[in-house]
DNA sequence: CTCTTTGCAAACGATTTGCAAAAAT
DNA sequence: ATTTTTGCAAATCGTTTGCAAAGAG
C-alpha cells in the first residue's frame, strides 16, 4: 500500500493546531538532537510515517509508507536502529521473529496483540493492561538493582483475531 | 555465533530414577503421541537436548548439542516447528530476533533476562516474576473473551547482564 | 569544511522449501 | 503398505556491510 495521500503530521489533532513545536514529529526531532544526531529528510519522513501509524510496524510496511523514493530501504534500517540506541522507538515481533518499531515519545505505550494469521497488530486498551504494566516496571527495577543496566522488555500477545475462522 | 552456557545437567540416566515413565522425556514424548506426531530418532535427541537445556536456547545450540551428525539442521527447524505447533515447546528471541525455544511441559515456566551482548539467558526468580505471570494470564484471559484464540505470548527481558570478573 | 548520513550493490545469517530416500506405524 | 519424517541442496527472506557520493551543521 503506497499512501502517498498524507500531509506532514495527521493523526492526534484535539486543540487545533495550536503550537506546532510540541507536535510529536517536533518532539521526536529533539530527540534526535540532543542525541547528537543529525536531522535529516529521510529521517524526518520516517518518523511522519512512525507517528502517523501509530503502532507497531514493520520496517517493510514503514518504507512502503513513504512516497515514491523518498528514502532507500536500507536508510529506514538504518535510521531504526540509530532511534532504537537512542530509545526513540520500541522493538518488538512479529511471530514470525519479523522485527516491529513503534514510536516512544514516553505517552501512551500501549501492549499489542498480534494475529498470527495476518499480522494485524491491535492495541489492548489500557484498563486491560494497567496490572500487567505495572508488574512489567516492577520486574524491570528488581533487574535494575541486581546490576543490569539498559533494561528493556518486549511483551507481546499473539493469537487468531476473531474475525479469521 | 555466542553463549554455549551449559550448566551442567545430568539427564541420562533416566533409567536408574524411580519410575521413569513420568521422566520429562517420556511426558513429552506423549505430548507427540497424542498429537499425532511419530516418536522418531531425531526427535528424542532434540527433545532431550531442550530439556537438558532448561532454558530458551537457539537452534544453533540445540544442533550443536546433538551428537555428531544425530541429526540435520534442517531437521532441528522442522521438529521445533511441529513442537510448537502442538505447544510443546515456547518459542522467545535473542534480542538480534533470532528464535529461541524453551521445553514446555507445563510447570516451571520461568520468565528471562537476555544479554544483549552476549545473549547469555539468565532465569528471573519466581518470586520476582510472580505478580507479573498473573498479570499476563489475566490479559490473556481478557483476550479469549474477546473472540481470541490460540493465545500465546512472548514477555522477554534484556539487559546487559553485570560484569562478573 | 568536516563529519555524518545516504544510496547502491553485494554479503550475510537465519529460516524455508523441493524432492527422493529412509523410517515409523 | 502407507504415511510421515528425514537429509541434502538450493532458494528465500529479513537484515547488515563496504564504500563513494551527497547532505547537515
Amino acid at each position: 500500500m503506497v499512501a502517498s495521500n498524507h500531509t506532514a503530521h495527521p493523526v492526534s489533532d484535539e486543540a487545533a493546531q495550536s503550537t506546532a513545536s510540541d507536535s510529536p514529529l517536533n518532539l521526536a526531532c529533539a530527540r534526535l538532537k540532543s542525541a547528537g544526531l543529525r536531522i535529516t529528510q529521510p529521517r524526518i519522513a520516517i518518523l511522519g510515517a512512525l507517528i502517523a501509524r501509530g503502532q507497531p510496524t514493520s520496517i517493510e510496511n514503514l518504507h512502503a509508507d513513504l512516497k515514491d523514493g523518498a528514502c532507500d530501504l536500507v536508510t529506514v534500517y538504518r535510521c531504526l536502529a540509530a532511534f532504537e540506541q537512542i530509545g526513540l522507538v520500541k522493538r518488538s515481533f512479529y511471530h514470525n521473529g519479523t522485527a516491529l518499531y513503534a514510536i516512544n515519545l514516553g505517552a501512551s505505550n500501549a501492549y499489542h496483540v498480534i494475529c498470527k494469521e495476518t499480522n494485524q497488530v491491535t492495541a489492548i486498551d489500557a484498563d486491560t493492561t494497567a496490572q500487567l504494566r505495572a508488574a512489567v516496571e516492577s520486574v524491570e527495577q528488581v533487574l535494575k538493582e541486581r546490576g543490569y543496566t539498559e533494561v528493556t522488555h518486549v511483551v507481546e500477545f499473539f493469537a487468531v483475531a476473531p474475525k479469521t475462522r
